[in-house]
DNA sequence: TTCATAAATATTATCAATAAAAAGGACTAC
DNA sequence: GTAGTCCTTTTTATTGATAATATTTATGAA
């Protein structure tokens, strides 16, 4: 377990970006962030390379890299593919679902309802939907899947920070109802709608 | 419009991965692609890790990068991605469909079924896939989409390199077809059979 | 307004260190 | 006595630091 330097500013610079801490459009500056993390530049660009490529960064030649906008189009865009790719992932994975892929399920559906703040709810979330589509063994399919929920975390916390209190989430709940049936439809019918409500 | 040195190694290589001339697993060393392209390390660098956001490399962390596998599960993981992107993507480009966006893809498809080898008619497949999406106007989602063109592309010059012939492409004239009359299920129903045949 | 110059910043090169793999030798077990 | 394994050493390649170069943008003067 290597953790190399560039993995932790990456890490350190994705969750200021997704929690808002970096806004939409602020400049990234190569040797400002390897001064703050007492580095020297090449990692930071290492780094934000990888930004880019999740979509977190967009950079212009020889301009330098900036914070991704997220403005309501790209919102709507982002839900409407998670909607197929997640809707994809669930016929794949309601085939080879196993009683333990089941548990697991529950027990992340269990942690999401206990979470008693947004940031921790918003990271069970996540577990929960991964959880529920892991099962599909289709590995490109699930980083496509991974990358557009981080930009949907972006906009959660972005629009709906002050609005969130603690519940138990039905939808989930009734997710892995249908699961437990194998009832791939519902499934996919309830997750639909389920995405489609976070907009 | 000033290329960058790491621009240009990165679409020499990713070329190269796409029409085979770097196999899958190949190493990809850093030092010696530097000398390859009188260059140093660092450019070269940068266009490993462009590589890797694309799925065209896999990096082990402090042993380097290869060329990424591409095993039947995974050219069936694409195929089964581009259908929903594709049929996405289409559904609103059909809505913002202009007469001048009709044009550029009867044009597309002309250039596409004049191609007398191989490698032109995959380049110009490609565009005409483009043209027919790009009036859905969602950037994020178009990206995605050339993406899994890019792995459909290494699939395709792996396996289908020595059947081509040139030929008409029935499917793509009667997706036209469909674009003309506005006909958005249709010309998805189209896209998805013509999709899933190229596996 | 335009051109030139200066300052800031990204990009590339050269140099250094660190980590992993490979090779070689010694020790132990059979 | 031989073979196999483990440890040490050497080599090689990636990662990181420092320095220089080129490009862009902003500012000021003509």
């Amino acid at each position: 377990m290597t953790a190399t330097i560039a993995d932790t500013i990456y890490r350190s610079l994705s969750q200021q970006i997704i929690i808002g801490a970096l806004p939409a459009g602020e400049k990234l500056r190569q040797d400002h962030i390897a001064r703050a993390h007492e580095t020297s530049h090449v990692p930071v660009r290492e780094a934000l390379l990888r930004l880019e490529a999740h979509g977190l960064a967009v950079s212009e030649p020889r301009r330098g890299m900036r914070v991704a906008a997220l403005d309501p189009s790209e919102v709507r865009e982002v839900i409407e593919m998670r909607v197929v790719l997640e809707t994809l992932a669930l016929q794949h994975a309601v085939q080879n679902l196993t009683p333990k892929d089941i548990k697991a399920a529950a027990e992340a559906l269990a942690q999401c309802d206990a979470a008693e703040d947004m940031p921790t709810w918003e990271a069970r979330n996540r577990v929960f939907h991964r959880v529920i589509l892991t099962p599909c063994a289709m590995p490109r399919l699930l980083h496509a899947i991974d990358d557009l929920h981080i930009a949907s975390a972006r906009h959660f916390f972005a629009h709906w920070q002050r609005k969130w209190v603690q519940r138990q989430d039905a939808d989930h709940a009734a997710i892995l109802q249908a699961l437990k049936g194998r009832n791939s439809a519902a499934a996919s019918g309830i997750l639909s709608r389920h995405i489609r409500r976070m907009l």
